[in-house]
DNA sequence: TCATTTTATTGAACATTGTTCAATAAATCA
DNA sequence: TGATTTATTGAACAATGTTCAATAAAATGA
């Protein structure tokens, strides 16, 4: 059907007047912390007035979002070209991960304010736990490959965290390069991935054991 | 002498105003994410004008700074004490660091922002710094504590990473009610700090021996 | 092809923010 | 008490995110 064709045309020809926001945006964000960009210097960079920003997006969490969400595809698309040429080790991919989060600090960054911030409109919540979920389940999988049985989704959550956490707290180590805290945190998730790989049979004493309670 | 007294004195009512005003922004914290109250707000919960709030606090930043230090001093404090009675257990350690955060989660909403943020005036960067490292140590003591000497230093970096990491990643969980969380989170961390205890003598073989490099 | 309708773009205008600072009040001093 | 120093105040300012009437462009239908 013409009519059809046409519909799709424009959605795309739409969908690429987005794109070319995004895309001002998330090179302005990498120069300096994303939330000190304004909505005026992104309209600049883009070529567009202030106005058609809001044409495209409905605030500026919106377009932070989206750029959020391309972020998370890519690093999907790395991890799942890993998986498929050789199966990654558990170190392998926490050093893919932390590696990306270093190579794209608007991602972290965003993942951070996100998680932190008080208030999120429902959808944006939804977005954002399906990131999360996908990196968690990435981040199973490997446990359970590695032969860990012992309540790995509890596990794959605190590896999850760590990895998180390496980035939090080391990503502006005072007086450091960006290429030694890459180094850095680099090793940090190398040792958290061999202490996570070597301590997850933990026996389950009277002590240690962990209560039985729905966790996810 | 009469005048030091006078100048003491001084000092001590213009603390006094000061702390009041702390205490007015950090109730204030408690409500809502810090980052969405305003000067005028929290010159009206202290009872003063915009401009006084300007006479104890450079800006913001700085009055956001001196709760994040407030908040530090308790936990140190929290620490020490436990330390006294009885030296804490690397899991009982974790659980009382964990716990904090979830009672005051304005204070690792802040640590996050100001690690996050791009950037920070030099006296801040020092103060912040000033904490973390506080907070390393307590942590390198407990793990020497419990004999694991395989690159401490290290380990107590990752274990640190861990532990903040569980707070961002799971604080905000969809859908759970704050005490939920705080069991999650409490659950995650006994973990980590188990896997941390049973995985840090981790034999160096040629692959996983970590290269020899100065860290901290 | 051209009038009409629909859609997209624009940027001035608005409300709200952190911050400043001249005017005022309070406290201190000699 | 009068002079001087210090603290408080809130109107004013610049910058922010967001809105929306005016305009331009594109699509439609005859």
């Amino acid at each position: 059907m013409a009519l059809k064709k046409m519909v799709e045309l424009k959605l795309k020809e739409r969908d690429a007047r987005r794109r070319l926001i995004l895309h001002a945006a998330r090179e302005l964000f990498a120069k300096k912390d994303f939330r000190s960009v304004t909505v005026r210097e992104i309209a600049k960079a883009a070529g567009v007035s202030i106005g058609t920003i809001y044409n495209y997006y409905e605030n500026l969490t919106d377009l932070f979002l989206d750029v959020f969400l391309k972020s998370a595809e890519e690093i999907e698309q790395i991890l799942n070209k890993e998986n498929l040429s050789a199966a990654p080790s558990l170190s392998r991919f926490c050093e893919l991960y932390i590696a990306y989060l270093n190579d794209n600090m608007t991602f972290y960054q965003m993942m951070g304010h996100f998680m932190l911030v008080g208030y999120l409109p429902p959808d944006a919540t939804d977005k954002l736990n399906h990131v999360m979920r996908m990196l968690m389940d990435r981040i199973e999988e490997r446990i359970n490959a590695q032969g860990m049985h012992n309540h790995a989704r509890l596990s794959a959550h605190a590896l999850f965290s760590a990895l998180n956490g390496i980035m939090i707290s080391y990503a502006r180590y005072p007086g450091r390069t960006p290429d030694q805290i890459k180094r850095h945190t680099l090793r940090l998730a190398e040792i958290v991935a061999q202490t996570f790989a070597s301590g997850s049979k933990i026996k389950k004493t009277k002590s240690n054991r962990l209560k039985k309670e729905v966790v996810s």
